[in-house]
DNA sequence: CGTAGCTTTGAAGGCGCTCAAATTCTGTGG
DNA sequence: CCACAGAATTTGAGCGCCTTCAAAGCTACG
C-alpha cells in the first residue's frame, strides 16, 4: 500500500500497514545504532538535554511527557516496542523519557551518514514514525479537547489493545493508573471511577491483577470512542 | 541552524529558524502546483474524501477540524501563511478542511514526481512543515490536557502573536470565538469570560472591534503559559 | 437606521477535581 | 504458607471550574 508521503515523493518505505499499529521490525539486519537497557522508572533523557540520540523502543514501554512549572504532568504518549521517540527538530529534547516497564532500546545518533549508511531505510521509517506520531497526537487532540472520562478510557483501552496487538480481548496495561490521568488529562481518582463504571456497566472486566483489562464489548466501546 | 532530523540524514533544508514561526517563504521560485482561492467559510476538503493533493497557504488563514458523531468540534490546528495542510499518510483526508478568511492556496498533487522535481526543495519542505506540525501538536496536547480557560487564552494568544509574526503587541485574530473554543477545547462562553477577564485584570486591552488583541503584560501572559 | 450574527453576561447545574480514608495488591520475611 | 508493610487503587464527600441554557449587548453591514 503506497502513501500519501511516499507518493509525495518522500522515502517511499511508508507501509504504515495497519495504522497506528506497532509492528515487531521485519527488517532485523544488521544497523548502526547500540542496544540500551533501561530499568523500570529510569530516566532515559530529561528536557533541556542536548538531543544527541533519538531511540527506537525494542522491548518495554516507554513514556514521554512535559511538566507545567507547578508539577502538573502531560504523558504526550506511550513508545511500545518498534515506536521510535526522541527525534527532536531542535538541538534539545523537548520532553522527559522514562521507561515505564524494563525496556530494551536502540539508541540511533543523529548523525546523517549513520542514517544514510544502510540505503535510507532508517531515514525513511523515522519519516514514517513522525507521520504516526503527528496522527496519534491529532487522534489524542480531540480526546483531549471534547472527550468526556468515560470516553476518553474506551478510547485508551480501545487504542492500546489495537497498538498491543493482543490478539484477544484480554490486555495488560504496563502502566499506573497515575500514568493513564496524567496521559489522558484526568486525575488519578476520575480515571479509578470510569474505569469502575465501565465494568460496572458490562464493557470491560477487572480481574483482581488491577493492569489487566478484559474487553467484553468492543462495540459498545467503539461507540464511546466515537 | 542546523536541526536534528537534518542532522539525521533527512532532508536538511530543516532551517525551522524559529520554532513555531510562519515565515513568509523565501523561496518564490516557480513551483509546480497552481493557486487556488476559497472564500471565507469555504470548503477545501473534508474527512473521507481522496488525499489527492495537499495545500500551501498563500494568504488567509484556514482551520483544520475533526467531528465526533454527535456534532462536537476539535479544531487541530489553524494554518497560517507558509503553513502546509493536508498531507496524509493513507488514502483519504482525515480531517475537515474550511477556510477562515478569503485565502489563497498553493495545491500540490502528492505524485512523486512533482516533488522530487525542483531538487526535492518542496520535499524537504514538507518534511519540516510536518515536524513543526508535530511539535505544534504536543505543545497543544500540554494545553488541552492541563491547562485552565485563562492560562488556554493566555498560551493561545502568545502563540497567534508570535506566529502571526506582528512586531507590536497588538494582533487582529483572524477567527471567531467559537473557532478560539472548538480550538481549545472550551465553550464559547467560557473563551468569552476568560478574555474578559484578562482585560479586567490588565493583561491585554480589548478594542471595540472584538477580533483585536492587545497584549499588554507579556510577562503576566508567558506565566500563565509558563 | 435596522437587522442579523457574534459576543458578552447572567444564573444554575454537573462533571471532574480535591481532600481524605478505606481497600486491595505486591512483595518480603517469618 | 501466612503475616505484614508499603504502595497502588478504589471509594467517599464536598467543592469549584467550566458548561448549559437563556437573554441582553454590540458590531457590522445593508
Amino acid at each position: 500500500m503506497q502513501t500519501a508521503l511516499a507518493t509525495a515523493g518522500l522515502p517511499p518505505v511508508f507501509s504504515t500497514s495497519l495504522p497506528g499499529r506497532a509492528l515487531p521490525l521485519p527488517t532485523t539486519e544488521a544497523r548502526p545504532g547500540h542496544r540500551r537497557i533501561v530499568a523500570a522508572e529510569a530516566e532515559i533523557f530529561a528536557e533541556g538535554d542536548r538531543a544527541g540520540s533519538f531511540y527506537k523502543v525494542v522491548s518495554g514501554v516507554v513514556r514521554t511527557y512535559r511538566l507545567l512549572a507547578d508539577g502538573r504532568r502531560q504523558i504526550d504518549a506511550f513508545h511500545l516496542p518498534g515506536d521510535i521517540f526522541g527525534l527532536e527538530a531542535g538541538a534539545e529534547h523537548r520532553f522527559n523519557a522514562e521507561a515505564v516497564t524494563e525496556a530494551q532500546l536502540e539508541v540511533h545518533r543523529r548523525e546523517p551518514r549513520a542514517l544514510a549508511g544502510d540505503g535510507g531505510a532508517l531515514a525513511r521509517e523515522v519519516v514514517a514514525s513522525m507521520m504516526r506520531g503527528l496522527e496519534r497526537a491529532q487522534d489524542h487532540m480531540m480526546l483531549l479537547g471534547r472527550k468526556s472520562a468515560r470516553e476518553r478510557i474506551a478510547t485508551f483501552l480501545l487504542t492500546m489493545a489495537r497498538r498491543m496487538a493482543c490478539g484477544g480481548t484480554a490486555l495488560e496495561l504496563p502502566m499506573s493508573r497515575t500514568d493513564m490521568a496524567d496521559h489522558l488529562g484526568l486525575t488519578v481518582e476520575s480515571v479509578s471511577r470510569a474505569v469502575t463504571q465501565l465494568e460496572r456497566d458490562g464493557l470491560i472486566a477487572l480481574p483482581p491483577n488491577r493492569r489487566m483489562v478484559v474487553l467484553r464489548d468492543m462495540e459498545a466501546l467503539a461507540d464511546l470512542s466515537e
